[in-house]
RNA sequence: GUCCCCGUCGUCUAGCCCGGCCUAGGACACCGCCCUUUCACGGCGAUAACACGGGUUCAAAUCCCGUCGGGGACGCCA
């Protein structure tokens, strides 16, 4: 390659918004793999530029998670760096600034309109079957008229103005060159009327003063490319190489979603995942491994790929994340283990001395030999309970209003705050909601959990379960049925 | 709807860029056999793909065009 000679520099940019992605580990590897083989540097870049979403322990997860897996940054918000803050948040003043040059040099301009006035134009455009886009409205006031919005304190954002005549056309690494019309790309936000600014803008400007050279990420980006391009053209930037990666795939070749995959690193951790297994299969996905190693074996090491993948060799149809495919690879991985070092695994995660010793505070008072410990607590020990309609039906509930039912326990779970009391208060409202006495509401989340209607106590057993695996429990149980329920009919 | 991207076994892929070695290779899953008191593991075997149609060429999975199919984007989310 010839560029191995230049000064690589590469990031990932995730948002602490919830538990890590896969998608994010994936894209963290390639962008990791291409660091290393070109004597670069591989930044993290936290962009929590989204207050709404804001989630304050996502950070240290995937700070976590990714160390988990091996993939090492030498820049970052913990191990800082020379480019730093690392931080979007605390790089605010920085946006400001760099605003206030595109503002000058008329390639943005402040907009008054409010989200509800945008939202209505793009429900109407929606609905006539027109591409959604911004009106203009605000594209060319007077100066007296946005001086006069000002005055007022009316709230503004700023959209960046895209030429009207003409197209942008870059360069993807792996698919050659693609032009959009202008015409279709649209006047976007670059600052919200919060002061902070969206991705587009932050990540330009930052990708720019990082000294950025490589933008290595998901395919879902490729459309706001232009808009991009565009920035470093009004800034008078050059721009990066860019290489947009495919997108990992649920089943039904949608873009994998926590709907229908576990995408959260916590949970491939929590259940017993290896993490050469995990960044082995990651390896997989796209393929870009030589023949003789992925036709050998399709097992290797986090240093093989650094020696030996090509990100040239990327096949750009979007992989089925294939769990199936994943749990042989981490067989695979277990089988080789000694048996010393097989056991140390499990003592460090199914046996683990926490795990263990909240387990047993939740049974002492319910058994009355040591021996019956496994009676009570199997559940917390296989990977699957799926209870059948005799237990977890409640006596005067049809199937399909009890799955509607979970279902939607799945959804309170999923934005609910991992401690008991708030699931309590949350589940209740829901029962009540929906016309659910707590009596069998709890009872139903009882055996899905744990196959059985008798059990230690259910929220206790539900933290030390852990939320990445309650949720991933629920989902299958859910799964199951309906793939039952569709066999019946 | 509009724009953009993609298209090799059910799934992950090798081959594609630089046409012939492709009778398209490997892996997972599935099926069968062997091993085995069970279940796994392991061994052996079988089924299974170049989306379709046109070109270019002596020759196309590989290059070009079209069709169809799939996906993504269209937010004061990232």
């Amino acid at each position: 390659m010839t560029i191995s000679t230049e000064n690589i520099r590469v990031r990932i940019a995730p948002s602490p918004t919830g538990d890590p992605h896969v998608g994010t580990a994936y894209i963290g590897l390639i962008n990791f793999l291409y660091a290393r083989q070109h004597g670069g540097k591989f930044v993290l870049r936290i962009e929590d530029t989204d207050r709404a979403r804001f989630v304050a322990t996502s950070e240290q997860m995937i700070f976590d998670a990714l160390r988990w897996l091996g993939i090492e940054w030498d820049e970052g918000p913990d191990v800082g760096g020379p480019f730093g803050p690392y931080r979007q948040s605390e790089r605010a003043a920085i946006y400001r600034e760099y605003v206030e040059k595109l503002l000058a040099n008329d390639t943005a301009y402040r907009c008054f309109c409010t989200p509800e006035e945008l939202e209505a134009v793009r429900r109407q455009q929606m609905a006539a079957k027109v591409p959604p886009r911004y009106p203009g409205t605000c594209r060319n006031l007077t100066n007296d008229q946005i001086q006069l919005k000002l005055f007022e304190s009316t709230p503004c954002t700023i959209r960046m103005k895209v030429p009207v005549e003409g197209s942008t056309t870059f360069r993807d690494e792996l698919r050659g060159e693609i032009t959009f019309n202008h015409n279709n790309v649209d006047d976007q936000v670059l600052m919200k009327s919060d002061g902070f600014p969206t991705y587009h803008l932050a990540n330009v400007v930052d990708d720019h003063l990082m000294q950025i050279s490589d933008v290595i990420r998901a395919e879902e980006w490729i459309s706001s490319t232009p808009k991009h391009v565009l920035l470093y053209q009004f800034f008078g930037w050059d721009a990066p190489r860019f290489w947009h990666m495919p997108l990992l795939r649920n089943q039904d070749k949608s873009k994998i979603s926590k709907r229908k995959n576990p995408v959260s690193l916590v949970y491939y951790r929590q259940a017993g995942f290896l993490p050469e297994a995990m960044i082995n299969f990651l390896g997989l996905m796209g393929g870009g491994m030589p023949a003789e190693i992925n036709n050998a074996s399709e097992k290797f090491t986090l240093q093989e790929m650094i020696e030996h993948f090509n990100i040239r060799n990327i096949r750009l149809g979007g992989p089925v994340f294939d769990l199936t495919k994943l749990r042989w690879l981490n067989g695979e991985y277990l089988r080789a283990l000694t048996p010393e070092a097989f056991y140390a695994e499990l003592r460090k995660s199914v046996l683990a001395d926490e795990y263990l010793s909240a387990i047993a505070a939740l049974v002492q008072t319910r058994i009355e030999t040591l021996s019956e410990f496994g009676n009570l607590t199997g559940f917390f020990f296989s990977d699957n309970v799926l209870p059948s309609p005799e237990v977890f039906l409640p006596k005067k509930r049809m199937l399909e209003e009890t799955l509607a039912f979970a279902g939607e326990q799945l959804t309170v779970l999923e934005a609910a705050e991992w401690n008991a009391s708030a699931i309590e208060a949350a589940l209740k409202q829901l029962g009540e909601q929906q016309g659910w006495s707590v009596k069998e509401n709890f009872m139903l989340l009882r055996t899905i959990l744990t196959g059985s209607q008798m059990s230690p106590p259910l929220l206790e057993s539900m933290m030390i379960f852990g939320k990445a695996r309650t949720l991933d429990r629920l989902r299958r149980f859910i799964d199951a049925q309906k793939k039952l329920a569709a066999q019946k009919k």
